[in-house]
DNA sequence: CAGTGGTCTAGACCACGAG
DNA sequence: TCGTGGTCTAGACCACTGT
């Protein structure tokens, strides 16, 4: 109806251009997470196409993880969560045998030149000042992870004042709400090694023990990389599971 | 237009209903990987549905791995390929670094009645007779892998009188060919546990060297379980990736 | 060229959720 | 009851493939 002013190449179909137009507007903070969509209507009246050609977009959205739809509410911009991560096939459960959230013990928590394999997945120059944190996790007095972290210093300053009560076991929610850092998705590594001593020992496994060792690289909406974590834990603990075809 | 003839709970939508009758052509063996579906409009005259209601029914079962959609070409039943298998994150290269099928060496081939674990993975009752077999994947001389096959023996008499010449690295295409059982979809677990002596000496590591253990359980068409393995690699040489938001 | 799937339209009606 | 997304129709036209 009107002239569409979609973004992208004109030969590009019109769900995909609108779909980029969209996905803009997600990885700029233009819409966050939680905000409603207009609705499929509306889309369609603004950019002059038809309905089923935003529903098309929108599906693409949604199958990308971007939205989420709501028969008879709305599409929603959807909040990351890590249901998929590597750790859903750690056995860790509580001794009455329900999913929970292991408590967490700081050890360590100091600024320190960044090594050049970390500094290179920060997108840091090798040495520049970041925060690193090393962490017990722990589900009913048995150690269950052993986690170091690295943060950009630059980004993550006012995360040096918090006291250790302040940080709870989750870190996502505090990266946002005290330095504006919103966690959008990660990258997730796996492979298994002996334990070497200092692990073994936080574990309280047998030195050389195997441990599965999870490598993670968290980045924000606009692909910044944000968080770079090493955890490891018990690999009799840990039960991947998956079907292909 | 016509009356439908679908299967199905009348109060699904159609194309639930028309997804479901053509999962059931190929769950049997109605239609067979390879072969190409009747167009989109021939479907639509069939069933007496709008073009637009059958390209619905037919994007599910692409989504679902079933179908496969060319351009131009038409849509054909998909012929299940194991690229998505857990052994694609072994670093099981060709010392010129391209990826090559790991040769094959038999160790054992015998029928023992089968243990009550894998028996339960088969769908066949405890102690009933299967075979087994041991093999060592090599790569430029260099053992990578080390199997435990099984197999129910009724389905599978004919793949005890093949020579060990017949039998190439790859065997879901001998089960087909020989033994007319084809392998649809599988489900893999993945773990990692301590080199146990034999498996040290196969794969010449350390006793007690860390190793990823994947079981695969093969299903055909119809779901039935037709074989059950466990590979077991060096650690060192698997690194599992994976993107998660 | 004919036949396939891919895009797009402009509606209708239904099922669901919230007020 | 109203607005949302979900299903379905009956086309038109485009882009790709094989002959």
């Amino acid at each position: 109806m009107t002239a569409t002013a979609l973004a992208g190449d004109a030969r590009l179909p019109l769900y995909q251009r609108l779909a980029e137009t969209l996905r803009y507007d997600l990885t700029q903070g233009t819409r966050r997470p939680g905000d409603r969509m207009p609705s499929e209507n509306a889309l369609a009246a603004e950019y002059g196409l038809a309905p089923g050609t935003v529903r098309q977009a929108l599906s693409a959205l949604v199958d990308d993880g971007l939205l989420e739809r709501f028969h008879g509410r709305g599409t929603f911009v959807r909040r990351p969560s890590f249901d998929r991560s590597l750790f859903r096939f750690f056995r860790f459960r509580d001794s009455s045998g329900e999913w929970r959230i292991p408590e967490s013990r700081i050890l360590k928590r100091t600024v320190e030149p960044a090594p050049s394999h970390i500094a290179r997945q920060l997108g840091i120059k090798d040495g520049e000042p970041a925060i690193t944190m090393s962490r017990l996790r722990i589900l009913s007095d048995a150690p269950v992870l052993a986690e170091e972290i690295w943060l950009p210093k630059a980004r993550f300053e006012a995360f040096l004042d918090l006291s250790e009560s302040e940080i709870g076991p989750l870190l996502y929610p505090v990266y946002d709400s005290r330095c504006g850092q919103l966690v959008a998705r990660a990258e997730e590594t796996l492979t298994a090694e002996a334990a070497r001593p200092e692990i073994a020992r936080l574990l309280r496994v047998d030195r050389n023990a195997p441990v599965i060792v999870i490598d993670r690289l968290a980045k924000g909406f606009d692909d910044t990389p944000l968080e770079w974590r090493r955890s490891q834990g018990r690999a009799d603990q840990f039960h991947y599971h998956t079907e292909i075809r």
